[in-house]
DNA sequence: ATGCCTCCCCGAGGGAGA
């Protein structure tokens, strides 16, 4: 099963990109953020003709997450626990029915700029959650994974720059403590067990010639149960899609799991 | 790099993004 992660910046502006993709790349599961879109404006019909069954939890104007699936998807809940008035669409969870069910979650974490301030104390508050929410996965014993943008880069190999991000909220200490803090309840970060080095990248700022110069940052990814990393196959990015027309500033990153 | 682009809101110009 190949399931692909994407921040796609718009599904609107961009249903085409997302399309082609789709047919091309082929995702049994695709984990979209940046929807851009309320529910009712999804468009749903355009995606169902491809095959894939379609779950949304959008916003007004920004934010927003939508799993899409070949397979059916059971037990969708939408929105992080831990607070009743955090009204921004950040977070969708479906259960993919295959020969063996997998949790997945996506996620459309807060960038937290600028740093210090309300932003930053808003992005710390939902990492806080997100580890809860963590924890109780990790108890359950069974395979799942949560992937999206995390707007965290873990380590200065993660950066082309480092020394540019040194007090960006993607990057501060604090940032990085609470993603490593969930990181040790126990998940395999997908991308890193299959790779090392550096100048692998999943986002290329469109202004001052990013992606020309391979100027990128790796902030998407993928936290695997160690029930669901003992299924793990492979991790790649698909960057070529960068230099596609009519591009998202990110690109898909791709876990290949047994089942 | 005080966002150099691009999306959204809408129907001008501002908020948000990373």
């Amino acid at each position: 099963m190949k399931i692909a992660t994407f921040n796609i910046n718009g599904v609107k502006a961009r249903i085409d990109t997302l399309t082609t993709w789709l047919t091309e790349s082929q995702p049994d599961v695709a984990v979209l953020q940046e929807v851009k879109s309320v529910d009712e404006g999804f468009p749903r019909q355009i995606i169902e003709d491809l095959g894939y069954n379609v779950e949304t939890h959008g916003q007004k104007g920004f934010n927003g997450v939508a799993i899409l699936s070949k397979l059916p998807l059971e037990d969708v809940t939408r929105g992080l626990p831990g607070d009743d008035t955090d009204a921004q669409a950040r977070w969708i969870e479906a259960t993919v029915v295959g020969d063996k069910p997998v949790r997945i979650c996506g996620l459309y974490l807060p960038n937290g700029n600028p740093a210090p301030g309300p932003k930053f104390d808003y992005k710390l508050a939902w990492m806080d959650r997100l580890y809860h929410r963590a924890r109780d996965l990790m108890s359950r014993e069974e395979p799942a994974l949560m992937c999206g943008d995390y707007n965290i880069i873990p380590q200065p190999e993660d950066a082309a720059r480092p020394s540019a991000w040194t007090d960006d909220a993607l990057f501060r200490p604090e940032s990085r403590a609470a993603f490593r803090k969930i990181v040790n309840l126990g998940f395999t970060e997908a991308f890193r067990a299959c790779h090392t080095g550096p100048a692998h990248y999943s986002f290329w700022d469109y202004q001052a010639g990013a992606w020309d110069r391979n100027d990128g940052i790796r902030i998407d990814h993928f936290l695997l149960t160690p029930q669901c990393a003992d299924l793990l196959n492979d991790c790649w990015i698909e960057s070529a899609l960068r230099g596609r027309e009519k591009p998202s500033d990110h690109v898909p990153v791709w876990v290949d799991l047994s089942i």
